[in-house]
DNA sequence: CGCATTTCCTGGAGGC
DNA sequence: TGCCTCCAGGAAATGC
């Protein structure tokens, strides 16, 4: 479950191993996992060279030259590897891009693969009509934002698991690290977002940044689908102390972990450290 | 407006 | 061993 983390780490490796090379062969292997500019992607990648990678939210955005964009979003369980050209095709696999450009050495590509099909991968250049699954709008970013902009989010009336899930809201939180935040911040799930005073929605935001700062340290978390570039796991599970550990005891106090189901998601939590609602 | 529910999809887990 | 069912969840759509 790539999350803002997750998709950091592969943006960074990507950006290490792509930032200058040309791009080259195209294979699009499932059509409909590919959107945005209608023209075969073979055609809109052709003498574009990546410039850097980066992220937005959890998508991975490769920033080619001439202009144009190419946007991975990676769902539940999209892996972008990058491997030699004639490793063994991993099942699901819906796209590989070769680039570099030294005929002697043996070529390389990157790979997008996503069983679950949750993911796609946008294709943003020129001005042309639109094709496909859109790339909806998401919120800000968590790690540079201000405590005044943070509070104005949780001025409206929502359980803070809803509200810090939503992409509109904030970018980047997914199940994991949601739980996780709430969890260092001492805050119930449950509790309403408007709620909470100065010091509370200080303490969340600097738990978000800090919690977020951490799994990127570890390279993500790898519970089941996610995995690095190169096809490591990250290790930031082991460093979880609420998401995926029911019944098992806090790492803060000991207590039993709980588990219910908010904002339509497993949520878990610490009744002790994170009092307030039933 | 907020929130629950449903849909998409596959692989892994558990039951028998 | 081999079915079968259930479940996980990001995002969007729908219903209340």
């Amino acid at each position: 479950m790539p999350e803002l983390p997750e998709a950091e780490t592969i943006a960074r490796e990507l950006d290490a191993a792509l930032a200058g090379e040309p791009l080259g062969r195209v294979v699009v292997r499932r059509q409909d996992m590919v959107h945005g500019d209608p023209r075969p992607l073979a055609r809109s990648l052709r003498n574009r060279r990546v410039v850097r990678v980066s992220r937005r939210a959890k998508r991975v955005v490769l920033e080619l030259e001439p202009k144009a964009e190419l946007v991975f979003r990676l769902g539940m369980s999209g892996r972008v590897t990058v491997c030699s050209s004639d490793a063994p095709l991993e099942r699901h696999t819906h796209l590989r891009i070769a680039f570099g450009n030294r005929t002697d050495a043996k070529m390389r590509e990157i790979r997008f693969c996503d069983p679950r099909r949750f993911g796609g991968v946008w294709c943003l250049a020129g001005g042309a009509a639109w094709v496909g699954k859109s790339l909806g709008d998401v919120g800000p970013e968590p790690l540079p934002m201000r405590p005044a902009q943070f509070r104005a989010i949780l001025d409206r009336r929502r359980q803070l698991k809803a509200l810090l899930m939503d992409q509109q809201m904030i970018a980047g939180l997914g199940n994991i690290y949601c739980d996780e935040s709430l969890h260092a911040a001492g805050l119930h799930p449950l509790r309403l977002s408007h709620t909470l005073d100065a010091a509370e929605s200080g303490l969340l935001l600097r738990s978000i940044k800090s919690t977020l700062r951490r799994a990127i340290k570890s390279n993500g978390s790898t519970l089941s689908d996610y995995f690095r570039t190169n096809g490591e796991s990250g290790s930031f599970q082991a460093r979880h102390r609420v998401y995926g550990r029911e019944g098992e005891p806090c790492k803060g106090c000991g207590a039993g972990v709980l588990r219910i189901v908010a904002a339509g998601r497993s949520t878990f939590f610490c009744p002790v450290c994170q009092p307030g609602q039933p």
